[in-house]
DNA sequence: ATCGGACCGATTATCGATATCGATAATACG
DNA sequence: CGTATTATCGATATCGATAATCGGTCCGAT
């Protein structure tokens, strides 16, 4: 409802530059899906394409793909010919997530744990990598996102790829519960290393016996329930939840 | 090049009406899960745009569009500028998706079970009497399709509308390799009614406690692979994983 | 005063054409 | 003869404009 006006602007460039990142749909994507995590987009917001567009220095069809993207991930809601809606993620769905989430890396953990995956991939490292980045600088949209990147990533090197994209959203839904309904910044630095406490995990993973590292896998997921959303963690089943084989 | 204006013209017309139908991206997308989930298009398969949008009369901004679904869907693969292929679903990701289907799908009956859904919505009975419909005209695909739509409206109306697509995607690659691995016809029309056995599913869930309702939908679905994919409810852990709270 | 139907603004959905990308074939160079 | 550079090609990604659709509103008949 803003800007858009200064969008046509002739002389001057529409933003028609993207000089050292993907594709212009990724970058609105990615900035859409921040704006809705961090509640720069609260639920219920409205948003339109054309004006998505101008803001962004690209067309509708762009916007349209990133919307799309968006509805899959269950971030919005697309109603026909009368505009997108942010949708919110409600206490009992993120538990639900929580459980599903729970449900697929158990099974992540025992096919490591029974040496199906080949955890040299250097996609991992350069996750872990840039976790110590995000942690440093202190961001925590992008530490949420490698979060994501890292768990999925582990599933597809498991052998799980197509798994993966439903452990994706199970963990964006919890990101945006436990982001959204929280003080950001104060706990966050308090903590150790994101990426060492997820090289620890791995190394769990490698080095026990199938039970173990399911075991392990859960003890990581209800630690940083506990820490961010206990009462999370309370609605998906409480620490017995975890627990239970 | 001779693309564009000739391409469609021809003697006959390709299809450019769209009489009673939905939207256009909804046909396209509709027929190429068809054609993938009854394997005229096979994994590896390599799928252009152009010739897409030729072939069921569109532009190629709407193959673009259900392409990206599929995509979503886990049916194809895009590879940047490099074409669209088709997708496999092996026997262990599959099971894999037994195993999450197992668990959304408890969580689904246990809150049905505790009163939280509206079970006489309009659109279950629906989606019961098209099963009706689909399984007296022998149409498989279409059963396939309202068995998803089923299960997913179940959890819809259970208040686990976020898990909804996860379930729907569980539910259509267990179908896609059943329907893939399976001499089509013959087992089919020897079963009672899918409505009816649906019906049956729906009032065990009502009337009985979390625990009965659970077990209740646990061995709907072990009944379903036991039928139609033993090798897969063994891949997924067997009678055992099933029975197990 | 009220009911029903045609208009209107808002917004998406679709189209046709162009820009861009990544791989490969062709070419020039040492 | 082998390697690096450039031209070309298949195909997607993006754009700008047009068509289709929805919900609400305003007017006229009853």
């Amino acid at each position: 409802m803003q800007s858009s006006s200064r969008a046509a602007a002739g002389g001057a460039e529409p933003a028609p530059r993207t000089p050292a990142a993907g594709r212009r749909v990724d970058q609105v994507h990615l900035a859409l899906r921040r704006a809705v995590l961090f509640r720069s987009l609260v639920p219920g917001d409205h948003l339109l394409e054309q004006t998505l567009a101008a803001e962004h220095g690209c067309s509708q069809g762009t916007v349209r793909e990133a919307l799309l993207r968006l509805a899959e991930e269950g971030l919005v809601e697309r109603r026909g010919y009368r505009g997108t809606v942010v949708t919110d993620t409600s206490l009992p769905e993120a538990a639900g997530m929580v459980r599903v989430r729970l449900s697929i890396e158990r099974g992540v953990a025992q096919r490591i744990a029974a040496g199906e995956a080949d955890l040299a991939d250097p996609r991992l490292a350069s996750i872990l990598e840039g976790m110590d980045a995000a942690h440093a600088a202190g961001d925590l949209y992008l530490c949420s996102e490698l979060d994501r990147e890292f768990h999925a990533a582990l599933a597809e090197a498991a052998g799980m790829g197509l798994l993966r994209p439903m452990l994706w959203r199970c963990a964006l839904h919890i990101h945006r519960y436990t982001l959204g309904g929280l003080e950001v910044p104060r706990p966050f630095f308090q903590e150790a290393g994101v990426g060492d406490e997820h090289r620890a995990l791995l190394a769990q993973l490698a080095s026990g016996d199938a039970e173990t590292a399911a075991r392990a896998m859960a003890d990581h997921l209800a630690q940083v329930l506990r820490r961010w959303a206990p009462s999370l963690l309370a609605a998906a089943g409480g620490e017995a939840a975890f627990g239970a084989a």
